[in-house]
DNA sequence: TTTCATGGTCTAAGAAATAGACCAATTGAA
DNA sequence: TTCAATTGGTCTATTTCTTAGACCATGAAA
């Protein structure tokens, strides 16, 4: 029985950078006002020419993720945090549904990644994780808290060892595009450190249910924030 | 913060097909033996030309997933289930640790569209649960078995109206190749066929609860299979 | 034997990507 | 002010992938 036979949808190359790029920027990893390695270098490691990198540069400056400057110094720059927010509420606010979803997702995911990480993550794994979180304490400012937040959980999905769990935690983070929260209230963002303070110390002690009261206490701060979000775009 | 800039791999169309056809393969829903539509039917729904089609074609020809025959009544037919076997198999025994981790996988996400069906399943939903059920019960073999099973969790998917739960169970499906069960170990197609059973209840009725422990007893079921496999693998 | 659905082959054209050279703008150091 | 270096902007020739369509070869069934 051939099934749910849909048209193939081959994706160009320039697609392909443009969704990478894009991603990175979603999931917090690329700050705003961060410049990107000049044309010639970002096409050689994504193995593209620079032609067909140009292609997807023009796409993600038209959707302003990013702005152009040419000249010595010049080069590739993520938008600023204002218009990022702003991209971040507008997709927020056409399907808050979907971001529901997306949060659901990672839920159930980041959960399983928590406790099975507890058992198998390796020296390596607690390093990467630990720098994340001095990065959480040195942050200066919301994009810099939600960058160290990306990085913890994706070392979580690689310290699972499970490379589907930690395909779908990259996924689901990529796929979120949560606004950087200028004002929390009442120091969320404490509450959400302690827990990834908490989570960490389960995870050097190779304590699963302790890790996964940690990463529930996260989950509840997360569905508590996409609430807020998808109540004010509402 | 550039993050993980690997080589953009550009997939050709021709590769996407085989993908297609692969993962259908993997999950069962093309039989074996079962013959494919012709060329000109095939291109045209896969929205690619008959040429390119043809390419994809050769390549599954390569690996033993099919066997093209030509003249009035030829066409490209899935392997029988001998080879199958034999490939699930091999797969299994090169990499019996990725099989496990895909099981993994899946009983995380399959749980959560369990739970998450229960609430929001609707009518459409229901109506595939059942005609799976039913295949399941009029299934001559282990494949047409695996096939209802399938459908039935891929219907699953789609009943807990999140589109990334019931993609990454496809995932789950398509990565997993389990080799069909010739000789079961004293019945466990029929505690199966219960455990399904009372899932399909559960849902009708919208017990949460209850889709959680039918689901688990399921995935007892293939946890045991999978140990058993992997054994026999090694 | 004939029919005809099906795979197999070929050609001409277009689309996408590549490598490499060269131009234009901007900055900062001399 | 001038110049060198860095960076984006543009152009060309070439290769690879894909397409549309025509036509040939095979083989099962009428």
């Amino acid at each position: 029985m051939l099934w749910g036979l849909r048209p193939v949808e081959p994706q160009a190359a320039h697609g392909l950078a443009v969704d990478l790029l894009r991603r990175q920027i979603h999931a917090g990893l690329l700050l705003p006002a961060e410049r990107l390695p000049a044309e010639r270098q970002l096409s050689d490691k994504f193995g593209i020419s620079r032609v067909t990198l140009r292609e997807a540069l023009r796409v993600l400056e038209t959707h302003q993720y990013i702005t152009v400057r040419r000249g010595a110094q010049g080069g590739a720059f993520v938008t600023d945090e204002d218009r990022l927010t702003q991209l971040a509420r507008r997709r927020m606010s056409r399907a808050p549904a979907a971001a529901m979803r997306v949060v659901e997702f990672l839920t159930v995911n980041q959960l399983a990644a928590a406790r099975l990480a507890a058992a198998r993550r390796g020296t390596a794994d607690l390093k990467r994780l630990r720098q994340a979180t001095d990065m959480m304490h040195s942050a200066l400012n919301a994009p810099q808290r939600k960058q160290a937040e990306a990085l913890f959980l994706l070392a979580l999905g690689d310290a699972s060892q499970n490379p589907l769990l930690a395909r779908a935690i990259e996924d689901g983070l990529a796929e979120l595009f949560l606004p950087f929260e200028g004002n929390l209230p009442d120091g969320s963002a404490v509450d959400a450190l302690k827990s990834f303070e908490n989570l960490l110390r389960a995870l050097e002690r190779e304590d699963a249910s302790a890790s996964e009261v940690a990463m529930a206490e996260l989950h509840v701060l997360l569905w508590a924030a996409i609430r807020r979000m998808t109540r004010n775009a509402a």
